[in-house]
Order: structure tokens, then sequence, then C-alpha cells
DNA sequence: CGTCGCATTGATATCGCTCAAATCCGGTGG
DNA sequence: CCACCGGATTTGAGCGATATCAATGCGACG
């Protein structure tokens, strides 16, 4: 993870007033940014690459709270918060920007426009979440897929081209892979969706809900 | 669901600011308060009573994406969206304010004091709301109790008083409410937790995670 | 007192998890 | 160019946890 102050990045999504105040990061795959229990110093905006935000069961194993895109703020929440919640780990080579809290905070408080944007921001991740438990609420796979593809999709058939991989999809939907799989065989199978490659739709235009 | 408009009330937990600004609302059990689609033009503060926000499967059945408690906004998350994204009914007897959505705008733009105070709300909902999707992607019913009592149990026994029933915690947990009584039962049996009426606690001072 | 909904427990079916194994694919090194 | 490696993908088998259906008790409320 090293810093590189001085650089100039144009990003996209960036909110104008925010756009030299934040500090050049990049680092590898593996890298973590931050983690749970440190004193929430800073909130970060993915540039590109990818970062993960996930704590861990007793039994060790990972669980994905957020997969933070290139694009987004990561630890916005972490602004009127003592310490991070979680761990951020890169899931590939990646560049943020960091942006102190207090600075942060600051900006938010002189400048009408960026606190607007920035609320706007945290409704949409609100809404985002919101949506996630909806559908980790669901008793069946299919039915979270199916779910997905009205929540996310494209178009009237519901089209989803997924960022990643089938497993990161699985743990997204609380699944094992096997299970997302299968579940995808089968739909497929009895023609309610289509699959090409990272591709997914439904056959017929949406039945709504 | 009937109009006060001159009623004077002191709401706790409302901002200062919002304090006189607000339109009183009184609605009987089962009464809803907005439905999905509708242009999203208030938001609200539940003042007493409970409201709780659904969306339907397909199958016809409610899930419950939100369980509003007196003292907190909901809908929140509509200042910058068109349309609501959920239904909101009133469990029992409540009473609401409602904050038109242009007024809400004005304010949080003229008030840094109530704009801090905003984003801080947002944040802790959204923060609520993560802790809820990790809580769900956990895969069985007793870590997801034990996962209830951490994030959300006070004192070194992690004391958690059910605001609701426990076929409401069931839902909540994403469980059936028999699985919800069968997994406490046995958690009861093998000595993990404790249970007085509708508190739940560990037995033993809490072994971290 | 009757009814309704929550609480509780039993029986059974099913779905998804786990372990396992085979294949595919991109990258890496010779 | 090819062999090899690791991770993703895919399918099989078996098991266990949870959903579902069912029945009963209990307390609140009219």
């Amino acid at each position: 993870m090293r810093e590189v102050p001085e650089q100039q990045v144009i990003a996209t999504g960036l909110p104008a007033a925010l756009s030299v105040a934040g500090t050049v990061i990049s680092c590898d795959a593996g890298v973590t940014v931050f983690h749970a229990g440190q004193p929430a110093r800073a909130v970060y905006f993915l540039v590109s690459g990818s970062v993960r935000l996930v704590r861990y069961g007793r039994a060790g194993e990972e669980v994905s709270l957020h997969e933070a895109r290139p694009g987004e703020f990561f630890a916005e929440a972490s602004l009127d918060s003592d310490c991070y919640h979680c761990d951020a780990i890169a899931n590939e080579s990646s560049e943020l920007l960091q942006f102190l809290a207090p600075a942060m905070r600051n900006h938010l408080a002189s400048d009408v426009t960026l606190s607007r944007e920035w609320m706007a921001l945290l409704a949409r991740q609100l809404r985002t979440a919101r949506t996630r438990v909806e559908r980790l609420s669901l008793k069946n796979a299919a039915e979270r897929i199916r779910h997905l593809l009205y929540s996310e999709g494209r178009g009237d058939r519901c089209e989803v081209t997924l960022p990643g991989t089938f497993k990161e999809l699985a743990r997204e939907l609380g699944l094992s892979h096997e299970a997302l799989y299968r579940t995808l065989a089968t739909m497929v199978r009895e023609g309610i969706i289509e699959r090409e490659g990272m591709t997914l739709r439904f056959k017929e235009s949406a039945s709504r809900i």
C-alpha cells in the first residue's frame, strides 16, 4: 500500500468539490486497507479495482458485507463512528482516494452541494443494503436469483451482467457456489432464464414480482 | 389516518430544528401510510406505535424490510427518490410526524446542524442494515441468534429484550418461527443462553465472536 | 365464553450444505 | 509451443438443517 500524494486523478463519480482533496493510494490484491476496530480515520473512494468489506464468523470464515466497485465510496458510514466495523481488503490491484475524516467533515459542513450529494449517496447505499436484506430474507435459491434480476436487471428481461465471478455472486446471495450453479442450471433447463457467459436474463419479458 | 395539523408534540429523538415543521398524523393498526410506487411526498418520524416497511414476494407473502420504532425516521431514503419502494403499514395504533419532501430539502440545505444530524442518522441506518445483511448471511439459526445478541445486546452477557413478538424476530432473522423456537429451546437446553419471557442473554459472559 | 393470534412441540419433506471429483481456462515458466 | 498450476466451474451423492403441515395450549380481548 503505497501513497502517491501529489498525483492528479480525475475519478468518475467523484463529487467535484472533492476532486483535489484526496490522497491517492495504490494497493495490491490481498492488501488490507483497514481493520475492524481501528480508529475510523478516513473515508475512501474506489477509483479502480475492487475492495471487499468483510467480517469474520465464529469459524473464521469471511462474511461479505459489501463489494465496493469503481466510482463508489466505502467506509462512508464511519464518518461519525469511532472505529471501523469491518475489514476492507483489496480483491485485486486497486487505486483508492483517501479522505481524512476531519477534512471530510469540514467539507460537508461548508459545501451545501457536497452535503446534498453525500446525503443522496448515503440514501442510495441504504436502499441497496435494504434490497439485499430483502433478497436474503427469501427462503429459496431460485427466488433470490429472481429477486436479483428484478432489482438489478436492465430492460424488460431484467438483464444482469455479473461484475465478478459466480462464486462471488453466491456469497452475495448467501448461497454455496454449488447451490447457485445448480439452481441456475435448473432455471435454464426449465426455461425461466437464459445465460450467456456472465450475463443472465429472463427468457420471457418479466412477469412482475 | 386522520391529520391533526395544529397539535404540538415534543418527540424524543427528533432533531430540534424539525420540532415545529411536521404534521402530526394518527393512524390505527393496519392502516397503510404509503404504498410502493406512489410518489415520495414525505419523510416520516415515528412518535409512538410501530410501523413496518414491507414488500411482497411472488406468493404474496410479506417480506419485512424494516420495523420502525418510536424515535426513528422512516422513508428517509425516499428524500431523493421519485417514489416509495415499499409499503408502510402501522402494526398498531401509531402517531407519526410527516415532513413534506420539499420543505425537508430546504431545511437540510439551510441548516448545517440538521444536515449533520441527518447524515449521522443515514449512516447509522446504513450500519444497521449492513449488520442485518451480515446476520442473514450466516448459515444456521443458532449463529444468527448469537449474532443478534452480540450486535444488539447490552452488557457482558449481551442481554436483549425483544421489542416485539418472537414471530417478528423470526422474520427479522430470516427463519420460520418454528425454527426459531426450536433453536432457542436447544440453546437454552445446552446452556448457551438464558431466556426470561422476552429477554434473552448468554449464560456465560460473552466469549467474543 | 368464544375467538384469534402467539407460543410450543411433533412429524415429515425438501432444499441447500458439505465432501468429492472432473473439467475448463488463463496465466506462468520452461 | 507445451506442460503445469491454481482457481473457477460443473455435476454427483448423502446428510442434516430448516421449511412446512399439523396439533395443542395459552392469554388477551370483545
